[in-house]
DNA sequence: AATTGGCCCAACCGCCTAGGA
DNA sequence: TTCCTAGGCGGTTGGGCCAAT
């Protein structure tokens, strides 16, 4: 079954989005809401596959999205997020309020993936090298489960302690267990949060493979 | 003024998983 | 259980912009 993921008997339109297009499909999804990629072009009466509308939906129209330079401390929280999930770019976006996966996965390529190796990151005293997490504890989970999309809910919402929120949407905070994860330089079972759920719960709650509870466990161990 | 090369980012592509029939 | 479709993700590309030559 390899064929084209917008297959279909009709010319699509590709390339870059007119004012028009915008416009149609701003105004379907404020009507229908966000969903249902497969009714939006018929919907709005665009020439367009889903894939494309919900893309530009995502990374273009939806509101709160921030545009402009990152500042200093969205970078810091996605180095650390990055050196934590590797490139699990919605999920760093998540945590970033108003930036999109596309956004961080773009300034991560351009910003930083070209730098020097030592500039990536300083790394403080009596910390391992970035290298060799990167390499051998890069967790890579395909299997998103249901529990997952939960924490998920978390990492997006509870911008906490981390930045300034941009309080997209008023859902309270549930946990604090990531934030103080990916917030703090040192990670600790002191850190977790007040369930008394430690990373073993995240772990669990996360459905990850053998490898990325490993990976766990150093940054238990105080490795990150 | 024209050309070139690098940077940036919007958009596409291919793949994977979940869920329903 | 198998097949198919939709949703979603990360990797990659192509084109616009701009500074340097």
């Amino acid at each position: 079954m390899k064929q084209s993921t917008c297959n279909t008997s009709l010319v699509l339109r590709k390339g870059a989005w007119t004012v028009q297009e915008d416009m149609l499909l701003k105004n379907c999804i404020q009507k229908h809401g966000e969903g249902k990629w497969h009714l939006v072009p018929l919907r709005a009466g665009l020439n367009r596959c889903r894939k494309s509308c919900r893309l530009r939906w995502l990374n273009y129209l939806r509101p709160n999205i921030k545009k402009g330079a990152f500042g200093e401390d969205e970078v810091d929280l996605m180095l650390r997020i990055h050196r934590l999930i590797g490139n699990r770019w919605s999920l760093i976006a998540g945590r970033i309020p108003g930036r999109t996966a596309n956004d961080v996965k773009n300034y991560w390529n351009t910003h930083v993936r070209s730098r020097p190796k030592q500039q990536k990151e300083e790394p403080k005293d009596g910390e391992p090298s970035q290298h060799t997490m990167a390499t051998i504890y890069k967790p890579q989970p395909r299997t998103i489960s249901k529990t997952f999309n939960f924490c998920q809910h978390i990492m997006t919402y509870d911008t906490g302690n981390l930045i300034a929120s941009s309080s997209n949407d008023g859902v309270n905070n549930r946990s604090n267990s990531f934030t103080s994860l990916v917030s703090s330089p040192t990670v600790s079972n002191d850190k977790m949060n007040d369930d008394g759920e430690g990373l073993d719960g995240l772990n669990s709650m996360l459905d990850l493979p053998v490898d990325d509870v490993v990976m766990w466990d150093l940054l238990e161990s105080n490795q990150l």
